[in-house]
DNA sequence: AGGGCTAATATGTCTATACATAATCGTCAT
DNA sequence: ATGACGATTATGTATAGACATATTAGCCCT
Protein backbone atom coordinates (compact mmCIF):
# COMPACT_ATOMS: atom_id res chain seq x y z
CA UNK A 1 0.00 0.00 0.00
CA UNK A 2 1.63 3.39 -1.11
CA UNK A 3 1.61 6.37 1.46
CA UNK A 4 -0.76 8.37 -0.49
CA UNK A 5 -3.13 4.97 -0.26
CA UNK A 6 -2.66 5.05 3.50
CA UNK A 7 -2.67 8.61 4.23
CA UNK A 8 -6.02 8.95 2.10
CA UNK A 9 -7.79 6.09 3.82
CA UNK A 10 -6.64 8.06 7.44
CA UNK A 11 -8.06 10.96 5.60
CA UNK A 12 -11.49 9.17 5.20
CA UNK A 13 -11.56 7.83 8.43
CA UNK A 14 -11.64 11.21 9.87
CA UNK A 15 -14.03 12.62 7.68
CA UNK A 16 -16.66 9.58 8.16
CA UNK A 17 -16.07 9.80 12.07
CA UNK A 18 -15.99 13.12 12.07
CA UNK A 19 -12.88 13.80 13.61
CA UNK A 20 -12.67 16.62 10.40
CA UNK A 21 -16.84 17.35 10.58
CA UNK A 22 -18.75 18.18 7.44
CA UNK A 23 -18.43 21.73 7.02
CA UNK A 24 -15.17 22.13 8.81
CA UNK A 25 -11.62 22.93 7.86
CA UNK A 26 -8.68 20.55 7.62
CA UNK A 27 -5.41 21.46 8.41
CA UNK A 28 -2.91 23.09 5.45
CA UNK A 29 -0.98 20.50 2.73
CA UNK A 30 1.74 21.68 4.66
CA UNK A 31 1.20 20.87 8.69
CA UNK A 32 -0.41 17.26 6.67
CA UNK A 33 3.13 16.84 4.96
CA UNK A 34 4.55 17.44 8.43
CA UNK A 35 2.20 15.09 10.15
CA UNK A 36 2.38 12.22 7.86
CA UNK A 37 5.75 12.89 6.91
CA UNK A 38 5.71 13.22 3.73
CA UNK A 39 6.22 15.63 0.30
CA UNK A 40 3.17 18.00 -0.28
CA UNK A 41 3.00 16.64 -3.89
CA UNK A 42 2.01 13.27 -1.37
CA UNK A 43 -0.77 14.88 0.25
CA UNK A 44 -2.20 16.40 -2.59
CA UNK A 45 -1.84 12.89 -4.47
CA UNK A 46 -4.20 11.48 -1.38
CA UNK A 47 -6.59 14.57 -1.81
CA UNK A 48 -7.01 14.39 -5.49
CA UNK A 49 -9.23 11.70 -4.91
CA UNK A 50 -11.40 12.75 -2.28
CA UNK A 51 -12.13 15.82 -4.41
CA UNK A 52 -12.74 14.06 -7.37
CA UNK A 53 -15.15 12.30 -4.76
CA UNK A 54 -16.52 15.61 -4.02
CA UNK A 55 -15.73 14.41 -0.14
CA UNK A 56 -13.21 17.65 0.04
CA UNK A 57 -13.81 21.16 -1.19
CA UNK A 58 -10.69 23.16 -2.35
CA UNK A 59 -10.53 26.74 -2.28
CA UNK A 60 -7.25 29.06 -2.71
CA UNK A 61 -6.50 30.88 0.05
CA UNK A 62 -9.80 30.00 2.22
CA UNK A 63 -8.42 25.70 2.16
CA UNK A 64 -9.71 22.65 1.89
CA UNK A 65 -12.91 21.74 4.12
CA UNK A 66 -15.11 18.55 4.46
CA UNK A 67 -18.11 19.04 1.82
CA UNK A 68 -21.13 19.94 3.68
CA UNK A 69 -23.31 18.15 1.75
CA UNK A 70 -21.44 15.17 0.69
CA UNK A 71 -23.73 14.69 -2.83
CA UNK A 72 -24.60 11.52 -3.35
CA UNK A 73 -22.94 11.12 -6.72
CA UNK A 74 -21.50 7.87 -8.53
CA UNK A 75 -20.30 7.18 -12.32
CA UNK A 76 -22.37 5.14 -13.88
CA UNK A 77 -21.53 3.32 -16.73
CA UNK A 78 -24.20 2.05 -19.43
CA UNK A 79 -22.59 -0.65 -21.72
CA UNK A 80 -23.01 -1.65 -25.12
CA UNK A 81 -26.39 -3.50 -25.11
CA UNK A 82 -25.11 -6.98 -26.71
CA UNK A 83 -22.35 -7.04 -23.88
CA UNK A 84 -24.71 -6.60 -21.08
CA UNK A 85 -26.65 -9.56 -22.25
CA UNK A 86 -24.05 -11.76 -23.08
CA UNK A 87 -22.12 -10.40 -19.25
CA UNK A 88 -26.05 -11.51 -17.98
CA UNK A 89 -24.97 -15.02 -19.24
CA UNK A 90 -28.59 -14.65 -21.75
CA UNK A 91 -28.32 -15.36 -25.45
CA UNK A 92 -28.22 -11.72 -27.63
CA UNK A 93 -30.88 -11.91 -30.48
CA UNK A 94 -31.22 -8.87 -32.22
CA UNK A 95 -33.77 -7.87 -34.82
CA UNK A 96 -33.95 -4.67 -37.32
CA UNK A 97 -37.05 -3.44 -37.47
CA UNK A 98 -36.98 -0.62 -40.16
CA UNK A 99 -34.64 2.11 -41.82
CA UNK A 100 -35.93 5.21 -43.50
CA UNK A 101 -33.40 7.91 -44.75
CA UNK A 102 -35.56 10.42 -44.90
CA UNK A 103 -35.55 14.46 -44.25
CA UNK A 104 -35.88 17.09 -41.15
CA UNK A 105 -39.42 15.51 -41.16
CA UNK A 106 -38.21 13.08 -38.80
CA UNK A 107 -36.94 15.37 -36.93
CA UNK A 108 -39.21 16.43 -34.30
CA UNK A 109 -37.13 18.39 -31.65
CA UNK A 110 -34.96 20.43 -33.97
CA UNK A 111 -32.12 18.94 -32.79
CA UNK A 112 -30.54 18.67 -35.93
CA UNK A 113 -31.90 21.56 -38.13
CA UNK A 114 -33.14 20.38 -41.12
CA UNK A 115 -30.11 17.71 -41.65
CA UNK A 116 -30.41 14.54 -43.89
CA UNK A 117 -31.71 11.77 -41.29
CA UNK A 118 -31.23 8.00 -41.24
CA UNK A 119 -34.19 6.76 -39.18
CA UNK A 120 -33.47 3.02 -37.96
CA UNK A 121 -35.71 0.65 -35.30
CA UNK A 122 -34.24 -2.15 -33.77
CA UNK A 123 -34.71 -4.81 -30.88
CA UNK A 124 -32.23 -6.09 -28.72
CA UNK A 125 -33.56 -9.93 -27.30
CA UNK A 126 -32.48 -11.67 -24.40
CA UNK A 127 -32.57 -15.22 -24.14
CA UNK A 128 -35.58 -14.50 -27.09
CA UNK A 129 -37.12 -11.95 -24.76
CA UNK A 130 -37.18 -8.33 -26.17
CA UNK A 131 -34.78 -6.54 -23.90
CA UNK A 132 -34.70 -3.24 -25.76
CA UNK A 133 -36.21 -1.23 -28.21
CA UNK A 134 -34.22 1.41 -29.98
CA UNK A 135 -35.09 4.03 -31.81
CA UNK A 136 -32.53 6.35 -33.53
CA UNK A 137 -31.56 9.09 -35.75
CA UNK A 138 -28.67 9.47 -37.53
CA UNK A 139 -27.40 12.83 -39.08
CA UNK A 140 -26.13 11.94 -42.30
CA UNK A 141 -24.20 15.03 -42.78
CA UNK A 142 -22.20 13.89 -39.46
CA UNK A 143 -22.26 10.16 -40.86
CA UNK A 144 -22.47 10.15 -44.31
CA UNK A 145 -21.42 6.25 -44.34
CA UNK A 146 -24.26 5.23 -42.54
CA UNK A 147 -26.14 5.85 -45.77
CA UNK A 148 -24.71 2.84 -47.44
CA UNK A 149 -24.53 0.44 -44.81
CA UNK A 150 -26.90 -2.35 -43.84
CA UNK A 151 -27.83 -3.07 -40.25
CA UNK A 152 -29.69 -6.06 -41.22
CA UNK A 153 -26.87 -7.91 -38.83
CA UNK A 154 -25.17 -5.23 -37.19
CA UNK A 155 -26.59 -2.58 -34.34
CA UNK A 156 -26.48 0.93 -35.15
CA UNK A 157 -25.12 1.12 -31.61
CA UNK A 158 -22.29 -0.76 -32.39
CA UNK A 159 -21.41 0.00 -35.35
CA UNK A 160 -21.62 3.68 -34.54
CA UNK A 161 -19.53 3.38 -31.53
CA UNK A 162 -16.91 1.41 -33.56
CA UNK A 163 -16.89 3.98 -36.56
CA UNK A 164 -18.14 7.83 -35.58
CA UNK A 165 -15.59 9.58 -32.85
CA UNK A 166 -17.53 12.16 -30.48
CA UNK A 167 -16.72 14.69 -28.03
CA UNK A 168 -19.68 15.13 -26.05
CA UNK A 169 -22.67 13.04 -24.48
CA UNK A 170 -25.68 14.31 -22.85
CA UNK A 171 -28.00 11.41 -21.38
CA UNK A 172 -31.89 11.44 -19.84
CA UNK A 173 -32.31 8.37 -17.84
CA UNK A 174 -36.64 8.48 -16.95
CA UNK A 175 -39.33 5.99 -16.40
CA UNK A 176 -42.37 6.33 -18.99
CA UNK A 177 -45.44 3.93 -19.61
CA UNK A 178 -45.63 2.16 -23.19
CA UNK A 179 -46.57 3.74 -25.78
CA UNK A 180 -48.50 1.09 -28.69
CA UNK A 181 -45.55 0.69 -31.02
CA UNK A 182 -42.83 -0.06 -27.85
CA UNK A 183 -45.70 -2.22 -26.29
CA UNK A 184 -45.88 -4.38 -29.86
CA UNK A 185 -41.94 -4.44 -30.15
CA UNK A 186 -41.38 -5.34 -26.53
CA UNK A 187 -43.88 -7.79 -25.99
CA UNK A 188 -45.66 -6.24 -23.20
CA UNK A 189 -49.09 -4.65 -22.59
CA UNK A 190 -49.40 -0.75 -23.51
CA UNK A 191 -48.71 1.34 -19.92
CA UNK A 192 -46.11 -0.96 -18.78
CA UNK A 193 -43.72 1.08 -17.26
CA UNK A 194 -40.35 1.47 -19.50
CA UNK A 195 -36.65 2.05 -18.24
CA UNK A 196 -35.79 4.85 -21.01
CA UNK A 197 -32.25 5.96 -21.56
CA UNK A 198 -32.29 8.64 -24.06
CA UNK A 199 -28.67 10.20 -25.55
CA UNK A 200 -27.68 12.81 -27.64
CA UNK A 201 -23.74 12.38 -29.27
CA UNK A 202 -21.68 15.51 -30.59
CA UNK A 203 -18.88 15.67 -32.20
CA UNK A 204 -18.13 18.78 -31.54
CA UNK A 205 -20.88 21.38 -31.87
CA UNK A 206 -22.41 18.91 -34.80
CA UNK A 207 -24.90 16.50 -33.76
CA UNK A 208 -24.25 13.00 -34.79
CA UNK A 209 -27.03 10.65 -33.13
CA UNK A 210 -29.90 10.64 -31.37
CA UNK A 211 -31.27 7.30 -29.50
CA UNK A 212 -33.95 6.36 -27.47
CA UNK A 213 -33.79 3.04 -25.56
CA UNK A 214 -36.92 1.77 -23.06
CA UNK A 215 -36.53 -1.09 -21.52
CA UNK A 216 -39.33 -3.03 -19.26
CA UNK A 217 -38.69 -1.94 -16.35
CA UNK A 218 -38.99 -5.94 -15.26
CA UNK A 219 -35.77 -6.60 -16.95
CA UNK A 220 -33.53 -3.78 -16.52
CA UNK A 221 -31.90 -1.78 -13.46
CA UNK A 222 -28.56 0.42 -13.55
CA UNK A 223 -26.43 -0.52 -9.94
CA UNK A 224 -23.58 2.20 -8.53
CA UNK A 225 -21.17 1.51 -5.90
CA UNK A 226 -19.24 4.00 -4.33
CA UNK A 227 -17.09 5.54 -1.51
CA UNK A 228 -14.68 2.37 -0.76
CA UNK A 229 -11.00 2.91 -0.69
CA UNK A 230 -9.57 -0.05 0.98
CA UNK B 1 -5.27 27.94 -19.92
CA UNK B 2 -2.79 25.58 -18.23
CA UNK B 3 -0.29 23.75 -20.21
CA UNK B 4 -1.55 20.60 -18.75
CA UNK B 5 -5.34 21.71 -20.19
CA UNK B 6 -4.18 22.52 -23.42
CA UNK B 7 -2.41 19.34 -23.85
CA UNK B 8 -5.30 17.11 -22.64
CA UNK B 9 -7.08 18.79 -25.02
CA UNK B 10 -5.06 18.61 -27.75
CA UNK B 11 -4.96 14.84 -27.23
CA UNK B 12 -8.75 14.48 -26.87
CA UNK B 13 -9.24 16.19 -30.50
CA UNK B 14 -6.47 13.64 -31.53
CA UNK B 15 -8.69 10.57 -30.11
CA UNK B 16 -11.75 12.33 -31.52
CA UNK B 17 -10.63 12.89 -34.45
CA UNK B 18 -8.99 9.35 -34.60
CA UNK B 19 -5.51 10.70 -35.65
CA UNK B 20 -4.74 8.31 -32.70
CA UNK B 21 -7.57 5.68 -33.59
CA UNK B 22 -9.33 3.65 -30.96
CA UNK B 23 -7.08 0.37 -29.36
CA UNK B 24 -4.41 2.00 -30.99
CA UNK B 25 -0.90 2.56 -28.49
CA UNK B 26 -0.02 6.56 -27.93
CA UNK B 27 3.49 7.98 -27.69
CA UNK B 28 5.05 7.28 -24.53
CA UNK B 29 5.35 10.19 -21.58
CA UNK B 30 8.51 10.87 -22.52
CA UNK B 31 8.12 11.41 -26.17
CA UNK B 32 4.90 13.41 -25.52
CA UNK B 33 6.92 15.43 -22.61
CA UNK B 34 9.04 16.32 -25.80
CA UNK B 35 6.81 17.30 -28.51
CA UNK B 36 5.03 19.47 -26.00
CA UNK B 37 7.88 21.03 -24.77
CA UNK B 38 7.00 20.17 -21.11
CA UNK B 39 7.68 17.95 -18.02
CA UNK B 40 6.86 14.60 -17.87
CA UNK B 41 4.84 15.47 -15.04
CA UNK B 42 2.84 17.51 -16.75
CA UNK B 43 1.65 15.05 -19.84
CA UNK B 44 0.19 12.86 -16.56
CA UNK B 45 -1.49 15.48 -15.42
CA UNK B 46 -2.73 15.87 -18.55
CA UNK B 47 -3.52 12.16 -19.07
CA UNK B 48 -5.43 11.74 -15.06
CA UNK B 49 -8.74 13.41 -16.67
CA UNK B 50 -8.38 10.82 -19.83
CA UNK B 51 -7.93 8.28 -17.38
CA UNK B 52 -10.59 9.14 -15.12
CA UNK B 53 -12.94 9.10 -17.92
CA UNK B 54 -11.87 5.86 -19.41
CA UNK B 55 -10.94 7.62 -22.66
CA UNK B 56 -7.39 5.83 -22.28
CA UNK B 57 -5.80 2.91 -20.76
CA UNK B 58 -2.75 3.12 -19.30
CA UNK B 59 -0.63 -0.07 -18.01
CA UNK B 60 2.74 -0.62 -16.86
CA UNK B 61 5.16 -1.49 -19.90
CA UNK B 62 2.46 -1.75 -21.93
CA UNK B 63 2.47 1.47 -22.71
CA UNK B 64 -1.11 3.95 -22.90
CA UNK B 65 -3.73 3.04 -25.79
CA UNK B 66 -7.25 4.80 -26.27
CA UNK B 67 -9.21 2.60 -24.51
CA UNK B 68 -11.04 0.68 -27.30
CA UNK B 69 -14.57 0.74 -26.09
CA UNK B 70 -15.02 3.97 -24.82
CA UNK B 71 -17.45 3.71 -21.67
CA UNK B 72 -20.57 5.75 -22.01
CA UNK B 73 -19.93 6.72 -18.11
CA UNK B 74 -21.30 10.05 -16.87
CA UNK B 75 -20.83 11.01 -13.23
CA UNK B 76 -24.99 10.88 -11.63
CA UNK B 77 -25.52 13.12 -8.63
CA UNK B 78 -28.68 12.19 -6.54
CA UNK B 79 -29.40 15.67 -4.69
CA UNK B 80 -31.62 15.58 -1.51
CA UNK B 81 -35.18 16.38 -2.30
CA UNK B 82 -35.55 19.37 -0.99
CA UNK B 83 -32.97 21.09 -2.81
CA UNK B 84 -34.21 19.50 -5.69
CA UNK B 85 -37.92 21.12 -5.68
CA UNK B 86 -36.63 24.43 -4.50
CA UNK B 87 -33.99 24.66 -7.63
CA UNK B 88 -36.47 23.94 -9.93
CA UNK B 89 -38.16 27.10 -8.41
CA UNK B 90 -41.39 24.96 -7.05
CA UNK B 91 -42.98 25.14 -3.44
CA UNK B 92 -41.21 22.19 -1.14
CA UNK B 93 -43.89 20.27 1.00
CA UNK B 94 -43.32 17.52 3.45
CA UNK B 95 -45.56 15.41 4.78
CA UNK B 96 -44.76 12.42 7.26
CA UNK B 97 -47.15 9.29 6.52
CA UNK B 98 -46.11 6.79 9.28
CA UNK B 99 -42.80 6.17 11.55
CA UNK B 100 -42.68 2.71 13.18
CA UNK B 101 -40.17 0.50 15.57
CA UNK B 102 -39.73 -2.87 14.89
CA UNK B 103 -37.35 -5.33 15.37
CA UNK B 104 -36.10 -7.84 12.22
CA UNK B 105 -39.78 -8.92 11.12
CA UNK B 106 -39.10 -5.52 9.17
CA UNK B 107 -36.22 -6.48 7.18
CA UNK B 108 -37.27 -8.29 4.37
CA UNK B 109 -34.45 -8.79 2.74
CA UNK B 110 -32.04 -9.91 5.72
CA UNK B 111 -29.86 -6.46 5.31
CA UNK B 112 -30.05 -5.65 8.97
CA UNK B 113 -29.80 -8.84 10.17
CA UNK B 114 -31.90 -8.87 13.25
CA UNK B 115 -30.92 -4.98 14.28
CA UNK B 116 -33.66 -2.97 15.82
CA UNK B 117 -35.08 -0.83 13.44
CA UNK B 118 -37.05 2.49 12.87
CA UNK B 119 -39.78 2.44 9.85
CA UNK B 120 -40.20 6.22 8.32
CA UNK B 121 -42.57 6.62 5.57
CA UNK B 122 -42.97 10.05 4.14
CA UNK B 123 -43.87 12.14 0.67
CA UNK B 124 -42.04 14.65 -0.86
CA UNK B 125 -43.92 17.43 -2.22
CA UNK B 126 -43.18 19.91 -5.50
CA UNK B 127 -45.68 22.67 -5.74
CA UNK B 128 -48.35 20.76 -3.51
CA UNK B 129 -48.51 17.95 -5.94
CA UNK B 130 -46.58 14.23 -4.72
CA UNK B 131 -43.16 14.10 -5.88
CA UNK B 132 -41.62 11.35 -3.94
CA UNK B 133 -42.23 8.56 -1.39
CA UNK B 134 -39.71 7.77 0.37
CA UNK B 135 -39.95 4.29 2.31
CA UNK B 136 -36.88 4.15 4.74
CA UNK B 137 -35.68 1.59 7.75
CA UNK B 138 -32.78 3.00 9.89
CA UNK B 139 -30.62 0.89 11.70
CA UNK B 140 -30.95 1.99 15.57
CA UNK B 141 -27.88 0.18 16.29
CA UNK B 142 -25.95 2.52 14.09
CA UNK B 143 -28.04 5.62 14.71
CA UNK B 144 -29.30 4.81 18.08
CA UNK B 145 -30.72 8.71 18.12
CA UNK B 146 -32.73 8.02 15.46
CA UNK B 147 -35.26 6.65 17.92
CA UNK B 148 -35.54 9.87 20.07
CA UNK B 149 -36.51 11.86 16.64
CA UNK B 150 -39.72 13.57 15.58
CA UNK B 151 -39.35 13.46 11.93
CA UNK B 152 -42.81 15.59 11.73
CA UNK B 153 -41.21 18.57 10.37
CA UNK B 154 -38.07 17.22 9.25
CA UNK B 155 -37.22 14.38 6.44
CA UNK B 156 -35.04 11.12 7.89
CA UNK B 157 -32.90 11.86 4.62
CA UNK B 158 -31.41 15.44 5.24
CA UNK B 159 -31.64 13.97 9.26
CA UNK B 160 -29.74 11.35 8.18
CA UNK B 161 -27.07 13.32 6.00
CA UNK B 162 -26.40 15.98 8.42
CA UNK B 163 -25.96 13.37 11.22
CA UNK B 164 -24.75 10.54 10.02
CA UNK B 165 -21.39 9.56 8.94
CA UNK B 166 -21.10 6.89 5.83
CA UNK B 167 -18.70 5.13 4.16
CA UNK B 168 -20.02 3.87 1.22
CA UNK B 169 -23.32 3.82 -0.76
CA UNK B 170 -25.01 1.28 -3.22
CA UNK B 171 -27.44 2.63 -5.73
CA UNK B 172 -30.09 1.08 -7.72
CA UNK B 173 -32.00 2.79 -10.01
CA UNK B 174 -35.05 0.96 -12.07
CA UNK B 175 -38.59 1.94 -13.36
CA UNK B 176 -41.69 -0.01 -11.63
CA UNK B 177 -45.29 -0.11 -11.57
CA UNK B 178 -46.91 1.53 -8.75
CA UNK B 179 -48.38 -0.67 -6.36
CA UNK B 180 -51.43 0.09 -4.21
CA UNK B 181 -49.66 2.41 -1.26
CA UNK B 182 -47.53 3.84 -3.79
CA UNK B 183 -50.30 4.83 -6.14
CA UNK B 184 -52.85 6.10 -2.40
CA UNK B 185 -49.65 8.27 -1.53
CA UNK B 186 -48.47 9.38 -4.74
CA UNK B 187 -51.91 10.14 -5.56
CA UNK B 188 -51.40 8.14 -9.54
CA UNK B 189 -53.47 5.14 -10.37
CA UNK B 190 -52.29 2.12 -9.30
CA UNK B 191 -49.55 0.50 -12.15
CA UNK B 192 -48.41 4.13 -12.86
CA UNK B 193 -44.90 3.92 -13.70
CA UNK B 194 -42.86 4.86 -11.39
CA UNK B 195 -38.74 5.99 -11.32
CA UNK B 196 -37.51 4.37 -8.38
CA UNK B 197 -34.28 4.85 -6.48
CA UNK B 198 -32.91 2.59 -4.09
CA UNK B 199 -29.83 3.04 -1.78
CA UNK B 200 -28.34 1.35 1.18
CA UNK B 201 -25.79 3.10 2.91
CA UNK B 202 -22.53 1.81 5.59
CA UNK B 203 -20.29 2.81 7.64
CA UNK B 204 -17.55 0.70 7.15
CA UNK B 205 -19.60 -2.63 7.03
CA UNK B 206 -22.52 -1.65 9.32
CA UNK B 207 -25.62 -0.84 7.12
CA UNK B 208 -26.93 2.63 8.07
CA UNK B 209 -30.14 2.84 6.01
CA UNK B 210 -32.12 1.47 2.99
CA UNK B 211 -34.59 4.06 0.94
CA UNK B 212 -36.56 3.33 -1.43
CA UNK B 213 -37.84 6.61 -3.52
CA UNK B 214 -40.54 6.51 -5.64
CA UNK B 215 -41.16 9.34 -8.42
CA UNK B 216 -44.01 9.34 -10.92
CA UNK B 217 -42.57 9.28 -14.26
CA UNK B 218 -44.30 12.41 -15.65
CA UNK B 219 -42.24 14.21 -12.75
CA UNK B 220 -38.75 12.70 -13.05
CA UNK B 221 -35.67 12.50 -15.12
CA UNK B 222 -31.82 12.47 -14.54
CA UNK B 223 -29.77 14.13 -16.71
CA UNK B 224 -26.06 13.82 -17.22
CA UNK B 225 -23.38 15.33 -19.35
CA UNK B 226 -19.80 14.33 -19.96
CA UNK B 227 -16.75 14.44 -22.64
CA UNK B 228 -16.67 18.50 -22.78
CA UNK B 229 -13.37 19.78 -21.72
CA UNK B 230 -12.84 22.76 -22.66
C1' DA C 1 -19.79 51.76 8.68
C1' DG C 2 -18.50 51.15 3.97
C1' DG C 3 -15.49 50.95 -0.14
C1' DG C 4 -11.20 50.15 -2.16
C1' DC C 5 -6.30 48.90 -2.07
C1' DT C 6 -2.56 45.86 -0.54
C1' DA C 7 -0.35 42.18 1.58
C1' DA C 8 -0.66 37.63 3.13
C1' DT C 9 -1.57 32.95 2.19
C1' DA C 10 -3.29 28.29 0.74
C1' DT C 11 -3.94 25.97 -3.20
C1' DG C 12 -2.59 25.16 -8.13
C1' DT C 13 0.88 24.45 -11.75
C1' DC C 14 5.30 23.04 -13.35
C1' DT C 15 10.00 21.27 -13.36
C1' DA C 16 13.61 17.88 -12.54
C1' DT C 17 15.18 13.87 -10.53
C1' DA C 18 15.25 9.33 -8.36
C1' DC C 19 13.61 5.12 -7.53
C1' DA C 20 9.73 1.41 -7.43
C1' DT C 21 6.98 -1.82 -9.80
C1' DA C 22 4.46 -4.46 -13.05
C1' DA C 23 4.57 -6.57 -17.45
C1' DT C 24 6.57 -7.76 -21.45
C1' DC C 25 10.04 -9.78 -24.28
C1' DG C 26 13.89 -12.26 -25.46
C1' DT C 27 17.03 -15.88 -24.13
C1' DC C 28 18.25 -20.11 -22.60
C1' DA C 29 17.61 -24.64 -20.96
C1' DT C 30 14.64 -28.48 -21.05
C1' DA D 1 7.48 -26.07 -28.59
C1' DT D 2 7.29 -24.93 -23.73
C1' DG D 3 8.48 -23.04 -19.50
C1' DA D 4 11.50 -20.49 -16.43
C1' DC D 5 14.18 -16.52 -15.71
C1' DG D 6 16.24 -12.25 -16.05
C1' DA D 7 16.73 -7.88 -18.51
C1' DT D 8 14.18 -4.18 -20.22
C1' DT D 9 10.91 -0.63 -20.16
C1' DA D 10 6.81 2.38 -19.52
C1' DT D 11 4.13 3.76 -16.05
C1' DG D 12 3.60 4.79 -10.97
C1' DT D 13 5.14 6.98 -6.72
C1' DA D 14 7.70 10.30 -4.12
C1' DT D 15 10.60 14.41 -3.29
C1' DA D 16 11.95 19.26 -3.25
C1' DG D 17 11.76 23.65 -4.91
C1' DA D 18 9.99 27.66 -7.67
C1' DC D 19 6.51 30.37 -9.19
C1' DA D 20 1.42 31.53 -10.36
C1' DT D 21 -3.06 32.80 -8.92
C1' DA D 22 -7.27 33.25 -6.57
C1' DT D 23 -9.16 34.95 -2.34
C1' DT D 24 -9.18 36.36 1.96
C1' DA D 25 -8.13 39.54 5.63
C1' DG D 26 -6.48 43.60 7.19
C1' DC D 27 -5.65 48.37 6.54
C1' DC D 28 -6.50 52.91 5.25
C1' DC D 29 -9.35 56.42 3.68
C1' DT D 30 -13.54 58.59 3.28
Amino acid sequence: MHAYEKIRAEMLHRITRQIWPAGGNLPHEEQLAAEFGVARGTIRRAMADLVQQGIIVRRRKAGSKVASRIAHSSTLTIPIVRHEIIDSGADYGYELLSAEKGGNALDKTGHFKGAPLFHICCLHLSDGRPYQFEDRLINLDAVPDAAETNFDNKSPNEWLVEKVPYSAVGTVLRAEAADSTQARHLKIRKGYPLFVIERQTHLDILPVTLVKMSHPADLFSITTQTGVFD
